[in-house]
DNA sequence: CAAAAAATGTAGCTATAGTTACAAATTAAA
DNA sequence: TTTAATTTGTAACTATAGCTACATTTTTTG
């Protein structure tokens, strides 16, 4: 087909997929900072095999990941010693928490199953914006 | 703190984040069919320079892009020619173009406005299973 | 306390996905 | 029908995120 007897391309949603790579961007950091926290609660202190067995990945990638993170400037860590948030680690590890759990129990509300429900949220969480965010807690509400 | 007088560690929900590492893995594939899709419909032919228009980055990008979705049986390319969807691909872009409505209305009859729930949508769309799709219509019905 | 086990770290590999800079081919214009 | 503009392709780089294999350190056990 001739280029120039074609449409000519309307204005493009560019600025969807940017956000969306973003967000995708973010996932690995606050599923993170997530399990040090809820790591950190449950046994006193969160180790580099704990999120490994967590994370389902070896700990390779965890040690990777978390000289990231301390260089973003969520993590402390030490060598061989167990790791810690940051206050902006914390911070974060809270916001995640909460919008996890606003998400999941959004999803059973649904009827959706409680194991589905789980695994979506786990992916779902990262691209949720505080005004759906804040849409899913009003319909928790009015129930 | 001794690593003997800690908690056992639970077992562990590794299931989840494989999950949504696999999920994340397809967005790319699933949003370049549907633009793939979209585009063609709308213009007649999708180019190069339209996906990279649509999606937000350089053609470059799209090019490399083009190529794994050409070895996994996604697409067909000719060099300097459009590009064209094979019958796997149509399915996909089908699916997820169906995926990506429900999803979108279901956000707007929550209240979400408009251009938050398209920017939402984008990425959320990846990780709703087919259950939670399902529960999704099924609100969307009984309204 | 020495030896064995476990945990942590590092080297080096792969794949995806983004970039800029430049080359080649195609299409449009003069 | 040349020439200029556009499109497409390629080379070479970066960053994230996964892996195996092997080295080092710490912790536990005999
Ligand atoms: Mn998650
Ligand atoms: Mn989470
Ligand atoms: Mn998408
Ligand atoms: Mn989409």
């Amino acid at each position: 087909m001739p280029r120039s007897t074609r449409k000519p391309a309307a204005t493009p949603p560019a600025e969807k997929f940017r956000r969306s790579r973003r967000d995708r961007a973010a996932e690995t950091a606050q599923d993170y900072v997530e399990a040090i926290a809820d790591l950190s609660a449950a046994l006193g202190e969160a180790r580099v095999v704990d999120l490994a067995r967590r994370l389902g990945v070896t700990h390779v990638t965890v040690n990777r990941t978390l000289a990231r993170l301390k260089k973003i400037g969520f993590v402390n860590t030490l060598p061989y010693r167990a790791i810690f948030l940051t206050d902006a680690g914390r911070t974060l590890a809270a916001e995640c928490k909460l919008r996890h759990e606003t998400v999941t129990a959004f999803l059973r509300s649904l009827g959706v199953p409680e194991k589905v429900a789980e695994l979506d949220a786990e992916g779902i969480e990262h691209h949720v914006s505080p005004e759906t965010l804040v849409a899913f807690e009003k319909k928790l509400k009015r129930r």
